[in-house]
DNA sequence: TTTAAATGACTAACCAGTCAGTTATTTGGA
DNA sequence: TCCAAATAACTGACTGGTTAGTCATTTAAA
């Protein structure tokens, strides 16, 4: 293997094994995985993923910690460029179904949750990081629907997490199921539906029904 | 150990070799679980398990396939026996609780979950028998609900998907972040707010306000 | 020639699955 | 009622295969 003698050059490295590591791990569960084959899909050997990484425990961590900053950052974003209100829930679900398809954060859920009793550490990172902070987001923009008087909310913390929970309906339904040909599920249909029960369910009351 | 020697006790014997099983292979995972932990917690040897169980694949068969069937009769006949409509959202919502708290489903999905790939013969057993009959008697509760003219729902299948989404989005959080302290989840009120939600969303619109 | 990145054979530990031996329980003859 | 023989449930030391982690050696690049 062509070696990596720059400092840029060994992150790429470290970041290429880390990817294979996400693969390994998603498809094999992290105790199957073997680093020899993490090693292998990197188009290296053993010996080498040992010297960017201490051991296996330290790259199922440095996994996690990698993936949190910049998918929480990126959803804080969008929920606050949007403004608030039905826009902003209207942006998030539209963004769902690529997120689903096309991140590493279905793969990154499935090794994080399957494995979270042997990783504490790592579960407090992914819930302070990225959990509590995607459903903080979303809340804000609910209170902001509330404040531009779009929305009629009582339990903007609640609704929240209701807002998210089809959003991991679908993500546990695609891990679990992705290999069954006869479990299809119509990601852009589930979204539409889940944001026209929403929008009826927020929209204020019209004083005339009174 | 005292010995089993009628076919009761031997049945009983084998459950209790499967209960040791769901609480190894939740706590560890299936490759980490060992089959001398699993033995010693149901107060046997090892040789005693091989004698019940071929091998460590079909323990985690066996364990699929028997909690199955009883999980999803209980379900669909809440869902009938309540007569559709919002009363039975509101009995299932209601029973979400006691079954994430006291039921051996939470604990069953999360190793289901984590060896999708590993047992593709029970991800599809507990697709049909569970996942996708409980889906379905969701839906219908739902269309019976449109039939009485309680309910103003254009698209059953999905909308049984969402008002599902919370108690999986609960589920995950359960057996997630159950050791942390900090992660607390208030069940009852989530599951009132949704319910709060659904019967604005469902309600037919009233004709004054058109 | 020097450097340090990369390699892979090696070892030490682990564990699924086996099976020869042990022992609780039943049976039936005295 | 007692006890010896028969039965089969139960045991755990053992084996064979697997793999995390090491390190002496090789080799690409400066």
């Amino acid at each position: 293997m062509a070696r990596a003698r720059t400092s840029e050059a060994k992150d790429l490295r470290r970041s290429e094994l880390m990817d294979a590591a996400l693969e390994e791990f998603y498809e094999r569960g992290f105790a199957s995985a073997r680093m020899d084959d993490i090693a292998r899909r990197a188009g290296l050997s053993k010996g080498t993923l040992y010297l960017y990484f201490d051991n296996k425990e330290a790259l199922f961590s440095s996994l996690v910690e990698a993936h949190a900053l910049p998918r929480a950052e990126r959803l804080e974003a969008i929920s606050q460029s949007s403004g608030g209100g039905f826009a902003a829930i209207s942006a998030m679900m539209n963004l769902a179904p690529t997120i689903l398809r096309h991140t590493a954060i279905p793969k990154l859920v499935k090794i994080l949750v399957a494995n979270a009793a042997q990783f504490p550490a790592s579960v407090t990172v992914y819930r302070t990081q990225i959990v509590e902070r995607i459903l903080r987001a979303v809340a804000r923009a609910l209170e902001a629907g509330r404040d531009k008087g779009e929305m009629n909310i009582d339990d903007p913390v609640m609704t929240a997490r209701l807002v998210v929970a089809p959003v991991l309906f679908s993500l546990v339904w695609r891990i679990t199921f992705e290999h069954d040909p006869e479990a299809k599920l119509d990601l852009e249909a589930l979204f539409a539906q889940h944001e026209k029960i929403l929008r009826r369910a927020l929209s204020p009351v019209p004083e005339v029904a009174l």
